[in-house]
DNA sequence: GTAAGCTACTTTGTTAAACAAGGTAGCTAT
DNA sequence: ATAGCTACCTTGTTTAACAAAGTAGCTTAC
């Protein structure tokens, strides 16, 4: 059974595809990977654990199919660095660490996110209102 | 002449392609479309003045080949409605100004910016320094 | 002991946005 | 008339998120 309902436009406003926010995934281009870099960065992590701690911080829903492919990246850039552990229980993880080059492109990352974040900010401020009352 | 350099690479670390950094342009993706709301929100402009307007806000260097078929989607989406006016100066301008569902579309912006923007400040608040000094 | 369910990793194909590049054309000044 | 600016538009390329589907190890229930 096909999970893909009524994608009514390829636009800002819409919305429900197997029941996931489509405006969220654009709005969250190149910023993942920068999130991952920094959760990365506090201790080693492995896959599965990402997607839970990213839904900690409120990205919630954040697939594998989104995640692995980016630690596949990150990892061929050599920004991270993958080592196989045994689990206490389960199957063996994968867990990656920062290199200093993935450290720099963290550090990268976050200037260039407060580039983005503050001109955004400005103009959400002085556009939201001026239509006025809601 | 192709103006493409050396492209090293696919991911967060670069850079130079045509002299724009195209990390930002990942970045971006999503975004540019809801700043453009916003703006036509404070009051009609025209594209070619939102590039200027961008810019002053701090979004340097978004190109023409990004805000116009912009606009177009927009106005496809009838988020946006264009009216032909003749300038003192120089040729005719389409001014844009915001439908009511426009409208709509950009609170929704906004409100899907802050679920974006909290999550990532966060995780990169307490990922950002785990590494230490520098 | 085997089936169900969870953990954990991987890959393929699709979609969509930013952009470079190149083009058209009106208006102004030289 | 011709150069340069304003203003708009289009094509093709690149790239990231994602759904979907798959593999396999380990644990628990029966």
């Amino acid at each position: 059974m096909l999970n893909k309902v009524a994608i009514i436009s390829t636009s800002i406003l819409l919305y429900k595809v197997g029941g996931i926010l489509s405006l969220r995934s654009q709005l969250l281009k190149g910023i993942l990977e920068g999130c991952i870099l920094s959760i990365i960065n506090m201790q080693p992590a492995y896959g599965y654990e990402l997607s839970v701690k990213l839904q900690q911080f409120g990205l919630s829903d954040v697939s594998e199919g989104s995640i692995y492919p980016i630690l596949l990246r990150l990892q061929k850039e050599e920004l991270i660095k993958g080592e196989m552990r045994a689990s206490e229980s389960g199957p063996k993880r994968k867990y990656y660490k920062l290199t200093e080059k993935g450290y720099e492109a963290l550090q990268l990352f976050t200037h260039h996110w407060e580039l983005i974040k503050e001109p955004v900010d400005n103009i959400i401020e002085q556009g939201g209102n001026a239509h006025g009352s809601d």
